[in-house]
DNA sequence: CATGAATGAGCCTTCATTCAT
DNA sequence: CATGAATGAAGGCTCATTCAT
């Protein structure tokens, strides 16, 4: 398998330009502006926790020893533990989102769009880890409520993205016909996110090399084979 | 691509007989002796809220709710809420093994027993819809307690079986040389597994055409082309 | 002054049959049904706190203290401390109106109708002292909530039958022409219930026997006449 | 009814000459010496909330929002929440209490001593009306703490000087024989303070205006006398 | 077998208060 | 004078668990 100037484009890409987001966060600051350095260490220290031990297995207490104050500071700075896990989910689809946006906005051939597609997940796997994370094992539940529609919506939005890649492959016989769609879906979503799980930034492997080994056992199994 | 005699094997095998267990359940009949059908009953619907839920978010109130008795009621037929997890998840490790211990046992060539174990993981996911999706979103956090280390244990095995199978695939040249072998343990692991996480038994598709289907996507991806 | 068979009328009623009540209360034993007794006993527990210490300032552990059980064991029987308050005071609402409307339907003339309210008022606050305290002190915040809105509909049709009462005496020539009705309203809804704040249940006088001597003082002024 | 020599005395009397003070306040701008002006403003907006809210349910923070500056900056003007709670109920005990030794010194007969009483005590709450609706809410809890000992003290002095008042008048026979005297204090003190809790400053009746109307009730009765 | 009632530990959150800057 | 940030003591409430009946 070569690469072709569009993964290549994908691979290569550094900055991450803000597209057109997906939703403007609702938490912009809540009302105060206090110190925007303590607050984001201390949100990094939450998102951390929540995706070591889960967000309901996490007490408010052991974010705020971690992060080296007391369980009450907390609210000086955030609303609510609620309102935390919110800010970092949605720091994190709001940056994936501007990558993808940028990444379709490209208009490249569907295997190269594909391709920039899960470089740009592993690259935000890179950045959000932790996020990534629990957005896996949190997602469910929370999509369905209110506070936490825009995932459900950034759900929504994710498959009709991935889907029309693969039907526009499959069009310009890219992909292999006698795929069942959805189900690739699936496969290739699940198969990009889910390493999140075992990925350690700064581990041997670039977000680049990772991408580009899956891509290779993915696309090489998706591909018409030529 | 075209069923081996050893994928066909996979594929067809319908009974399970109980090979030699990773362990031996702990919680047997927790020193009372109620009526097993009643027990399984509830098990099943703590296996169902546990995975609709999270293990953290369920209330042992809401088991009992929807089993149709009193919280204070199930601790006649359990010990704890533990140990309710600790006898689904158990139970359905035990079960897998024996699949993957009967596979192993028939000495097929790496390609085959690849497929088989996929296989065999479907329908495991078939039969355990609720423990393996309980399994994927609590295993990492549970495992490191004592009385789930039977987890880790189970792990570890895990990886040296499909480890094994893939080196041997490599030096057969019936799987690509070229390959990160730890990375794509990993993404045929996962690949697997988090398909319980949107699979519904009964859902138009059997777990073997599922994993055929999840078979031509990977095996074609990580075979030796040609 | 001499009494009226109609006052006579308000003054012997005993019994006290449940006439039309203005709400149903939305507190009908949260779905479970506990021991009433438990429950009342706890009830007027939480209304001699409330009332002795204020809503506010009256914990839940204060409350379990002095009815012999755990603040969380509270919670078995009630859903929240507010749905306790609702309880007391939508339970005193309720038997006031029946008393209430027992009168009016007894159609009596102007002043009988005043002295039997007004009787009626000191009975209840006999029966209801904690109650008719807390609602005095706490009425006009609760009733801009939801919840509470019971309470805003109470005071509007309390309201209404009284100054309807005024007005007919005024025709009837019974009242004093030269009133202020809205300040003559209030004048006597505060003297009658202030009363709360300081009466004493089995303290001497019975509720008829205050009630006369403030019907006297209301009716004819303390200053001899001429 | 006409108006004596002495209810005149007391409905125009108009400026408030600090008489001898129950009590010297102890709160003598606590030991910092910060600018009046600002400290009255929020003393003044203290009160208001507290008026609104109940002084349990009003936070620091509330009060500091309301009166333009953060939770932590009230601190340099005053010692506590509490402190200001003091400060605003012994300020209007102290002018209270200057208008009626200033009454009582004018050795007016019964009735007029009564008529002037209840007159200063309508612009007490026109010119105090948060101060008085605070003390009618939290005066009996309070009343108990040392701090707040002189609402005690006031209470006592109150039902001396009311009832010494009542009881010349009935010697006098300006008062009614058969009157249950501390019934009747109670009647008068309650319903000329509660009046508190409806009055607004400036809403079409002076002070004076509402004293009398009170006046011609309590003395001479709501009914048309036969 | 099941219930009703209670326990007690712990959780999220609030809030008066402090203090360096 | 005021702010920003933190403290620490409660407070309301939840929940797994127990146990007499």
């Amino acid at each position: 398998m070569s690469w072709s100037d569009g993964e290549r484009y994908a691979l290569e890409r550094a900055g991450c330009a803000a597209g057109d987001n997906v939703r403007v966060p609702s938490t912009q600051r809540s009302s105060q502006s206090p110190s925007p350095a303590r607050r984001r260490e201390i949100l990094e220290t939450a998102a951390r926790v929540f995706a070591e031990q889960g967000y309901n297995a996490t007490t408010v207490r052991k974010i705020a020893d971690e992060a080296g104050l007391l369980a009450g500071s907390l609210y000086y700075h955030f609303d609510s533990k609620e309102s935390m896990l919110e800010e970092i989910l949605s720091g994190f689809l709001d940056e994936l989102w501007a990558g993808y946006d940028e990444v379709l906005a490209a208009q490249l051939d569907p295997k190269d769009t594909l391709a920039a597609l899960v470089t740009e997940s592993f690259r935000e796997i890179d950045r959000h880890r932790d996020a990534v994370a629990i957005y896996q094992k949190e997602a469910r539940q929370l999509a369905v409520q209110p506070r936490f529609a825009f995932l459900a919506e950034s759900q929504r939005r994710f498959e009709q993205v991935w889907l029309e890649t693969l039907e526009r492959g499959v069009s310009a016989h890219a992909f292999r016909a006698d795929l069942d769609l959805r189900l690739a879906y699936r496969f290739l979503r699940d198969t990009v996110w889910v390493a999140a799980s075992w990925y350690r930034p700064g581990g041997g492997h670039s977000p680049e090399q990772i991408a580009r080994q899956y891509l290779s056992m993915v696309l090489d199994g998706i591909a018409v084979p030529g």
